[in-house]
DNA sequence: TATTAAATAGACTGGACGGTCCAGTTTGAT
DNA sequence: ATCAAACTGGACCGTCCAGTCTATTTAATA
């Protein structure tokens, strides 16, 4: 095997990587220091640079590798099979997934970090945008395609109508968390009713006797 | 009068309040740099010392000024008149005026900044909470629980119910407007239909004729 | 064992920046 | 005219930090 070397090397690499997403999460960019993450990482900084060619494309990594990471947990390619579950109990469990894949005080900070260097980094607040909420929305766009194509839903847009869902379902716990702090997260038991009220809402608005916009 | 110098400190005070709004908004707390905002102010950096005994303090005063004269363009004590209008007149007025003064550019950077820098000053973050959403969510709640009495809507919780129908209506854009930077404001024409489409969903679930929760 | 790419420690450079100091000037009130 | 407070301009200090350089050590291959 031609290992060895390439290992190590990888080694290193990750354990840097690992380091800056503690340091940058914590700091944000420009309070972040290369110095604290070579040693955090427990290798020295010039190896750092040998690996990455300046602070700003650390961090660029980073959070690229956060959202992709992220991202993933939520596979977008999965076979969506919706067996035989009801609208009810479909929305309920998408629901709680996604507010406990979501709100993690890893990923809450990323989004916050990322907020806060938006004009620094644009490209960075266009990629969270569109692998976060952009993932989950065009799932649950597909789901309420089917579900409405079944007579058990009625989105004329299921586009428009899973950005609805979506907010609905996840503003109120994020905006929170954005400003107050990871202590603003809510417990499980505040989720599992939270998620509850929005699918009731979300059914009330679009599901098959919803009232007819005139 | 006992005018005099007193007007002329003030006036210092207020083009370096004025001045300091701009560059923190533009580069976040510790992107900014006091030379800077002297300059900018036209005013040297001494005076700039002599108002703020630091760059903190001038921070905090800065953010603290936006949040409260923000807070204040939607008085929370106004007399709350609705008049003879329709829950849907109402709550569409209401939207608008919401979204409209909470989706400038000046308040969006607030907030990223703001978010950007919970965890260097969490009380600036708790602040902004109570003082924006905070303070328009106790005014829906009032106005819920009045048109609740007279059976023109069915909130058993006006806070719950509030809070539900403030994110339905600001999450989408606030959300976008957070990640994709001013760009990502929406322009009057979609803020009008994209209110339409709040209000509609809200009477849905909490208008009179709502399904009830068994 | 010899070779070699990778990593290390840490000194160093250059520049930025918060904050202070000071010697002198402007301003408004008496 | 006089006085005090506010303000100016710019030099200055200390510190921090991104990024570089060098001489040395480590560890996987052949």
């Amino acid at each position: 095997m031609s290992n060895g070397a390439a290992t190590r090397t990888r080694r290193s690499r990750e354990k840097i990587i690992a380091a800056a997403e503690e340091v940058f999460l914590h700091n944000g960019f420009l309070g972040a220091n290369m110095d604290t993450v070579a040693e955090h990482a427990g290798v020295s900084k010039q190896t750092v640079y040998a690996h990455f060619h300046s602070k700003e494309a650390l961090f660029i990594q980073v959070v690229e590798a956060m959202t992709g990471g992220a991202a993933r947990e939520i596979r977008e390619d999965e076979e969506d099979v919706f067996g035989d579950r009801s609208v009810r109990d479909f929305l309920m469990q998408l629901a709680l997934d996604q507010l406990t894949v979501v709100l993690t005080p890893r990923l809450m900070r990323l989004r916050r970090m990322v907020i806060g260097e938006v004009e620094r980094f644009p490209e960075l607040g266009r990629s969270l945008h569109d692998n976060g909420p952009g993932r989950s929305i065009r799932r649950m766009e597909r789901a309420f395609a089917h579900y409405t194509r079944i007579g058990q839903l009625a989105t004329p847009d299921p586009r428009a109508a899973a950005v609805q869902f979506n907010w609905i379902l996840m503003a109120a716990p994020t905006s929170a968390a954005m400003l107050l702090g990871d202590a603003g997260i809510p417990k499980p038991a505040e989720l599992r009713s939270h998620a509850a009220e929005a699918v009731r809402i979300f059914l009330c608005a679009f599901g098959p006797d919803a009232p007819r916009v005139e």
